[in-house]
RNA sequence: GGGCGGUUAGCUCAGCGGAAGAGCGCUUGCUUCACACGCAAGAGGUCGCAGGUUCAAAUCCUGCACCGCCCA
């Protein structure tokens, strides 16, 4: 075994060696309850960013684990043809070349799309390979392989059919850039710092001629003035109210239109009288609505005025808008202009300011799903971890608004819906042959058909992934043992877009719940906090910290980052930690495989705690340890707390095996007494298998070096069976090891502070009292990691030598060392004095509690007893000090 | 405007009813035969502020301040 742990050349292998066994297939088990995750498939754009290699690090971490606790386990992997993303990037590889799409036409780009979605799947999985991820890639799905896309348009039809879809003309929100309609949750508010424009628009007389009077609006959007349709007042606003049932004449363009009272109207916004745009406005819309009024859309799909805009029509609606505002000024009707901040929606993919307009799109009628979708959750049937998400997904359900789903691009899964070109009837497949296309309308009877030129949604497919990625439509073997899944874990930013929307056609098609769990993690930060951001160049590469710390590094500091659903920042300095971590794991195992040469050891199975009482001290100590440590791991993955099981293990490892046992176990080995050899090798064991899912790759580099040493030794680390602590614990090892590490680190300290050369052994005095035969069996383990010889094991601290020697006094002892001519008299009182003051403290703290009738009545027995216990060492540690200060001189 | 989260050692974060924790950084020693990606010994915190509940509060409740996020 190498001095350092290699990560570059080891993954590949140990990869290959996972692959070779077929140990990611899931194979189904009728005999046993299977464990199941199906992979927030990736979007075919191809870039993997830190959110993968969390989603990635968190389910292979569960899906190992339960695939070590002997559950059939399926991890399936997913693509997303993510439509306006992988458009977009498309065409930008078009524009280098100086094409459009609209160049090359629909049949001819879709070819291109294809052609980009083969290299980029390859890429895609080969990233998923150096992650270490254990998915089934015998199962991978793309949402626009033919089974999901015969689970999306048996949706559609089912939803049509039921009433649930249907086509109508909205405010949407429009992407000119994009040249598509958005659903809600793809705008993203941010606040600008604007203006608002107080406007006058001249009133007419009865007899419809201009007069001196004008009623004066607010607005923040001038341009749109061109399709003002009335002027809205709050009838409760006294400056207006007589002015209601009139009629203004429109700047400008010189339009009539009535001045109305709505109660909507904010009557303390502006000056309480709004331009009504239902072309443009959601708010608009509906007073439009109740008052009959028509709707105007002013622009078109790429952002310019159109011939609705009159003088404006071929400007850009930003270029019109300061067209427009010079022409009120010049015409004296801007009143003034006062700094105003709004905010304002932008398209989430491409950042353009948005156009809200009236538009004909299809619609998911959410509210009927929503229900059941409430009750789920409600009821407990679907768990969200964190907690607080259950939370902020029933507010967003109880308001839930219909779902725009059809897209004005070339690339997803074309809307099922012919359109006749005679009587302009609909048609829709019928339920029983939802695959079939219509080649006739039922109602006229032409034949000639058109389908919808739109595509659906990215988002309508991701709704059915968790079963349509298991065979739904068709009734599958997969479908019947792996549906429910088990858990849906991905990031709280797609609670909306994904989750909820999982859960409401999950429950429709298949009248079940999608998955049992939704466990909900953070965001990556950078080293400030910030988002990671393209804009930003602050983008780490996964694949850039995985050649340079190890995968096993980067998966350590992804999965102790930071607490279950909150964000965290990664910074080097961290994946540094966890390089370290693995390579010391490498190394302490070097040590034991070393220690065991070319014997092939037989495990100890000892599960009551008696039949391990002739055991050394420290072996029955950690092996006790290892236990409750398999325990505590176990609960943790149980809760999703992915990081304290795993920081468990770092400490166990590190601080207890590391650091006291492999030193204690050194003192027996060099004596030639190989029995610490089977206890050493069982913990480590223990530890590599716990860490596994954790840490994959060095777990296993490490299994297969061991395993070669070991009786009855399963082939690979990733199909042993996961420790789970079923031996029971020995408290007594426990606590009479605490004595000896006391003993040692008291000796350290007065070495240290005294500058005892390291080298150098020096003589020690311990007074155990009735820790005495625990300290005197281990004197050789005190002899050795303390450097001390000879130790002299003495009954009580009346015993010990007076003169010039350091004393610590503990709370079962005292320790003396004999300093001649280090010894500074004066400091050891001061050290001494400053002990006494802190024990004292202690002692009058814990006799406060103690006096306190409330306290010995209320607390649980156990309590009190715990407080009785330290009160004891407090005073004997007080005793103790006291009595050493006496005697220095 | 509504909701959520955060405020704990110099930094980054755990802990969330019964003696303040980790990693990094810092100080002092160490080429100790697994590891300097290391070892040993240390220093460092009125757990944002103010009330309240409790025998007991960093932990529960109320209010406030600041930072961040989501929804409207």
């Amino acid at each position: 075994m190498a001095k350092a742990y290699d990560p570059a050349g080891t993954e590949g292998p140990i990869y290959q060696l996972w692959l070779d066994g077929g140990y990611f297939t899931a194979r189904i088990d009728p005999h046993r309850e299977p464990f199941c995750i199906i992979y927030p498939p990736a979007n075919v754009t191809g870039e993997l960013h830190l959110g993968h290699a969390l989603v990635d690090t968190i389910e292979d971490c569960l899906i190992r684990w339960h695939r070590m606790k002997g559950e059939p386990t399926l991890w399936l992997p997913g693509v997303d043809h993510a439509g306006i993303a992988t458009q977009n990037v498309v065409e930008k590889e078009l524009a280098k070349e100086g094409v459009s799409r609209h160049d090359l036409g629909r049949e001819k780009f879709l070819e291109r799309v294809w052609r980009w979605v083969g290299q980029y799947r390859r890429v895609i999985t080969h990233q998923h390979f150096r992650l270490g991820c254990s998915l089934d890639l015998s199962r991978e799905r793309f949402t626009m392989d033919e089974g999901p896309q015969r689970a999306v348009r048996t949706t559609f039809v089912n939803l049509y059919h039921d009433g649930l879809i249907y086509r109508g003309e909205r405010i949407i929100n429009w992407c000119p850039r994009c040249q598509t309609a958005l659903s809600d949750l793809e705008v993203e508010h941010r606040e600008h710092d604007e203006h608002l424009w107080y406007v006058r628009y001249p009133l007419l007389d009865d007899a419809g001629n201009r007069t001196d009077e004008h009623i004066v609006i607010a607005t923040t959007r001038p341009e749109t003035i061109v399709a003002d349709v009335a002027v809205a007042v709050n009838p409760k606003v006294k400056r207006w109210q007589k002015v209601v049932g009139r009629t203004a004449l429109l700047p400008v363009i010189e339009r009539r239109i009535p001045i109305i009272a709505d109660e909507a109207v904010d009557p303390k916004f502006g000056t309480g009288a709004l331009k009504i745009t239902p072309g443009h406005d959601q708010l608009d819309f509906e007073i439009g609505e109740r008052h009959g009024l028509r709707a105007i859309v002013a622009v078109n799909g790429d952002g310019t005025m159109n011939a609705e805009a009159g003088p404006y029509e071929g400007m850009d609606r930003f270029q019109c808008k300061e067209v427009i505002l010079r022409d009120l000024e010049r015409l004296g009707l801007l009143e003034k202009t006062v700094p105003h901040r709004h905010a304002v929606g932008h398209c989430e993919r491409c950042d353009t300011m948005l156009e809200p307009l009236i538009s004909k799109q299809w619609f998911v009628r959410a509210g009927p799903l929503a229900k059941p979708a409430i009750e789920a959750v409600k009821s407990g049937r679907i768990r969200i971890i964190p907690r607080r998400f259950l939370r902020v997904y029933l507010h967003w359900m109880e308001n839930i608004r219909d779902w725009c789903i059809s897209r004005q691009l070339w690339w997803g899964h074309r809307i099922p819906v012919w359109y006749c070109q005679e009587c302009e009837a609909e048609v829709v497949p019928p339920r029983d042959k939802p695959f079939e296309d219509p080649r006739e309308c039922p109602r006229c009877g032409s034949g000639k058909l058109r389908q919808d030129e739109d595509v659906l949604d990215t988002w309508f497919s991701s709704a059915l992934w968790p079963h349509s990625t298991l065979g739904w439509p068709d009734d599958t073997e997969d479908l019947r043992y792996f549906y429910p899944t088990s858990v849906l874990e991905t990031g709280y930013d797609i609670l909306f877009f994904w989750v909820a929307r999982m859960i409401m056609m999950g429950l429709y098609n298949t009248k079940d719940i999608p998955f049992h769990y939704v466990y909900l993690h953070g965001l990556i930060r950078d080293q400030y906090g910030r988002k990671m951001t393209k804009s930003l160049g602050n983008v780490v590469d996964p694949l850039e910290s995985i050649d340079k710390y190890g995968c096993d590094a980067l998966r350590y500091t992804l999965a102790t980052g930071g607490a279950r659903g909150n964000d965290f920042r990664l910074t080097d300095e961290k994946l540094e930690g966890g390089r370290n971590f693995a390579n010391k794991l490498w190394n302490a195992s070097r040590f034991v495989i070393q220690s065991i040469g070319g014997e092939r050891l037989t495990l100890p199975e000892a599960a009551k705690a008696k039949l391990r009482q002739d055991w050394a001290l420290e072996d029955r100590w950690i092996y006790s340890r290892a236990i409750r440590v398999a325990r505590e791991v176990n609960r943790r993955l149980g809760e999703f707390r992915l990081n304290e099981a795993a920081r468990l293990l770092h400490d166990f490892f590190w601080s207890e095996y590391c650091d006291w046992y492999i030193e204690m176990a050194k003192v027996r080995l060099k004596e030639g007494d190989r029995s610490p050899l089977s206890v050493l090798a069982s913990v480590l064991r223990d530890v590599l298998l716990l860490l596994h899912p954790f840490m994959p790759f060095v777990t296993e580099a490490v299994w297969q070096h061991l395993r070669s040493r070991l009786e009855e030794a399963p082939e690979a680390a990733v199909v042993a069976a996961y420790p789970q602590g079923t031996a029971e614990p020995d408290p007594e090892a426990e606590a009479s090891i605490q004595v000896v590490m006391d003993v040692v680190r008291a000796i350290r300290n007065i070495r240290a502070e005294r500058r005892v050369d390291a080298s150098r052994w020096v003589e020690a005095y311990v007074a155990a009292d009735e820790a005495r035969p625990t300290v005197e069996a281990a004197r050789p383990v005190v002899e050795t990691l303390a450097r001390v010889r000879p130790l002299h094991i003495v009954e009580n601290g009346r015993r010990l030598p007076k003169d010039r020697v350091a004393t610590a006094v503990l709370s079962q002892g005292q320790v003396a060392v004999p300093l001649a001519g280090l010894l500074d008299v004066e400091g050891e009182r001061q050290r001494l004095s400053r002990q006494l003051a802190e024990a004292e403290a202690e002692v009058r703290r814990i006799e406060g509690k103690l006096a306190d009738g409330q306290f010995r009545r209320k607390a649980p027995a156990a309590v009190v007893a715990r407080e009785e216990e330290r009160l004891a060492a407090a005073r004997s540690r007080r005793e103790g000090l006291s009595g050493r200060l006496a005697e220095l001189t």
